[in-house]
Order: C-alpha cells, then sequence, then structure tokens
DNA sequence: AGACGATGTGACGAAATTGTCACTACCTGA
DNA sequence: TCAGGTAGTGACAATTTCGTCACATCGTCT
C-alpha cells in the first residue's frame, strides 16, 4: 500500500482527497500546517506529495524546496489555484514534479499520482549497472570487476548483490532474504543467508573481517551501505 | 482494551454510553463536570474523548482546545446539539475530529470511535523517523544518531523506542510494554522493563539521572514526552 | 562415470544481547 | 519521621545470534 502525504489547509479539500486516495488503496497522511509539514514528511516518509502551494505559515514554495533537498526521490505534486500566476518554469525550480490547478477532478488528480507512483515503482526496482568502492558489477553482462579485475559471482550471488542494491539502507531480514532471492517455494535455512553473505564479503569486502558494505544488524538481519 | 474518556453531564447520557462502550470492549472513565474534567484526563490518559460541547463550568470549546493543546494526537469526538449553531470550520479549528448531533444512535457513535481508533493505531504503527533534542531516528535503516553521532541501540531498546514514539504522552504500564514489546508469549518480569528503560535513558537522555523524556509515572508506568 | 563448481547444512567458538538479582535511593501515605 | 512499597542502577549469568569452517549434496559438463 502506497502512502502518500498531502499538504492542505483546506479542511473540506483535505477530507476530499483523504476519501479520494484512501478508497484507492492508498495510505493518506494529512498536514494541515506549512510549519508541521516538514516533520510529518519526515515522520511518515511517503511515497508522494501532494502540496498545496497557499499554505499558512511557510510558504509551499520553500516547503518544495525543502522536502526536494532532503529526499530528492520523492515526487511532488503541486496543487494551485487557477488565478496563480504559475509557469511551469518556476515549478520545476521548485522540484516539483508535477501540477494540477485548482478547481480539480479527483479523478484526474488520482491518475496523476497513480502515474507518478508507476514511475518510481519502474525506476527504482531494476538496478542494472552500480559501482562502490573499486567494484563497478554490471548486471545485464553478469560482470564484476574489482580494481579492474573481473571477480567471478556465481548466480545465487549476483541475486543476492542486487536485491541488496536495490534495497539500500534498509536492514533486510533473513526470511526476507529468503524469500526475495530464493524464492517462495525454496526453503533453506536462514544458516544460509549467513554463509552466502560470507562468500559475497570475501569476495567484496576490503577487509572481510571487518565489513563496511555488508552490515550486520544485530538481531534483526543485514543491510547494504553504499 | 482501549481506555476512552466521556466528558458528558448528562446522568442519562452517561449510562447509555458507558453501557455502550464497555459491552464493546472499552475501558471507560466519565467526568461529568468541565472543571474536573482536565484533571480526569490526565490522570487516565486515555485514547479517545468524547466530549459534550454543553457542559457546566468550563465550555467545552475550551476544554477541547486544552485537551489538544496537551496532547495533540488524542483524538477527540464532540457531542453537539442538533440546535447548536455549529460550524464544521470552527469544530476542526477546535482541534475536534469528529462530530455527532443529538440525538445520535450508539450505534453510530461506537462505529464512529471504532474508525477513530482504527486510524489512530494505523497511523502511528508507522512512524519510520522521527526526531527529538539531538536524536535522530530510522527505523528503517535501524539507525539513531545523537548529535551526529551514530549510537548503537539493540533490536529490544528500538522496539520499545518505537512503541514509546506512537504513545506519545500516554502514561504505559509495565505490563503493556511488555505485552506490546515483548509480545503475548513472552513473560520477562516487570522489573526487566526498569532495566531497558534505564538502557534508553543512558544512551538518550541529556541527564539520565534525571530524565526528561522518558518519564516515570511512579506507581503505574512510564510516558514518553517529546 | 568422474570432476568440478555451486549451494545448502550442521557444528562450534565468539560476541552481543537480554533477563534477573541484589542493593540502594526514592516516593508516599500513615 | 517511619515503614512499605516502588524505582534506579550496576553486575552477572543465561540465552540468543553470528561468523566461520568443513563437509554433504546436487546438477552440469566433459
Amino acid at each position: 500500500m502506497e502512502k502518500i502525504l498531502v499538504i492542505e489547509d483546506d479542511a473540506a479539500v483535505q477530507r476530499a482527497l483523504r476519501r479520494t486516495f484512501e478508497s484507492a488503496g492508498f495510505d493518506v497522511a494529512i498536514a494541515s500546517d506549512g510549519a508541521v509539514a516538514m516533520e510529518t514528511f519526515r515522520s511518515t516518509m511517503p511515497r508522494l506529495v501532494i502540496l498545496d502551494l497557499r499554505l499558512p505559515g511557510k510558504s509551499g514554495q520553500d516547503l518544495c524546496r525543502e522536502i526536494k533537498s532532503e529526499c530528492a526521490n520523492v515526487p511532488i505534486l503541486v496543487l494551485s489555484a487557477a488565478s496563480d500566476v504559475l509557469d511551469k518554469v518556476l515549478l520545476l525550480e521548485l522540484g516539483a514534479d508535477d501540477y494540477v490547478t485548482k478547481p480539480f477532478s479527483p479523478r484526474e488528480l488520482l491518475a496523476r499520482v497513480r502515474a507518478a507512483v508507476r514511475r518510481l515503482n519502474q525506476a527504482s526496482d531494476k538496478i542494472e549497472a552500480f559501482s562502490f568502492d573499486d567494484v563497478e558489477v554490471n548486471f545485464t553482462k553478469m560482470e564484476l570487476h574489482r580494481a579492474g579485475q573481473l571477480v567471478p559471482l556465481t548466480p545465487q550471488e549476483f541475486k543476492m548483490l542486487r536485491f541488496f542494491l536495490n534495497n539500500q539502507d534498509r536492514v533486510i531480514s533473513r526470511t526476507e532474504l529468503l524469500n526475495e532471492v530464493w524464492g517462495y517455494n525454496n526453503y533453506p535455512t536462514t544458516r544460509t543467508v549467513d554463509t552466502h553473505i560470507l562468500r559475497l564479503r570475501q569476495k567484496l569486502e576490503k577487509d572481510p573481517t571487518d565489513p563496511i558494505h555488508f552490515r550486520t544488524v544485530h538481531g534483526t538481519g543485514y543491510k547494504f551501505v553504499r
């Protein structure tokens, strides 16, 4: 279920948006006030933000910039009164990804949000190439070089590495790894995960004993940090 | 079991509400008088408040504001006579979350309370990041920084911290903590809770000896205050 | 069939986490 | 002020979790 944040002061519009998006299966958080909006943003970490440019307290434009500077990959959809003199260039400068002028139809707004979320999911899911340290990996070619040298990875190792790269910084439990990397049918032991982490570390870490990238989160799982 | 506070002077309505909510599994506290309501509120720390706007003593509107200013995340459901000239906007300004006009059906009221509580539980359970003082915590990354420094927390400490952040200002008994944080199967001593509070304080409080955020409520439990 | 690489498993010491206890300090009501 | 309960604190032991290794298994290629 995708989480979105609505920053809007008009109670009637709030209700309308909540109804529209909740019935479309979104998880809606609302901030009525520019002053608390950033806080709400940080605590909910939404997938997308709908922002009314006309706000009491902090200006919508500032908010836009602030959100973008903090989390560049969260799309922002701006609501603006038709009377507002707005040009697309300004909006793009602010970091907004799309805009809708009031009065708008909920249907249209919903369509735009869906489009934005779809783009996001597509873009984020399939890293084809990546590099960190002196490591360069290309999933299309299934090749990994370290300091220019080709390092052979097994298929399982590639899968696992890819999953980690697609979920950087996030702590991932062994169970989730088994589900996502091994698939739902196979049920190896959680011990197996450790062994594979070990192998990835030995191949990719400068000091496999004291790993920087493939970190252990005791009692919980592992996470990849660039 | 969710605790709710009913602020209502009419004895007949009191009885009706008590019957309705107790048989629905709620824990009901009642204040008949605006004057003592705040006191009752503070001592019971309910999950939700049902407030009759027409009260002897202190005005219902003032109460509404006062409760909200003290505990912003406790939903307030307002009861009002149909004859009252009520503006929805005014209510929202007061901080009320919903309202029902008399005469109301118990069934409807119950439904609204349940909806509010559900929203609360849903919304609150998903805090992914939060900050207070010079502390910043991110539950997705399982990282906590204090004054920019990484402070390692154990899984149990993360769980506990999260529960406290999700239930700010509310007094939580040791038993409830054991149930919610440790789960229903494990039954460590209530003393165990104290030890973990100690550890959180040592890691997060400026002066662990004189804690500001993780407060002791003697004879009852603990509460987190921002 | 034999060889080889890839993968999964169990064992075991090491490390981290967590629960408990004992003791002290504190609070509260008589 | 005293007694009795309640909470803070540090040390310690029990338990859980992790890293690592050797080895079994499996499939594939020759």
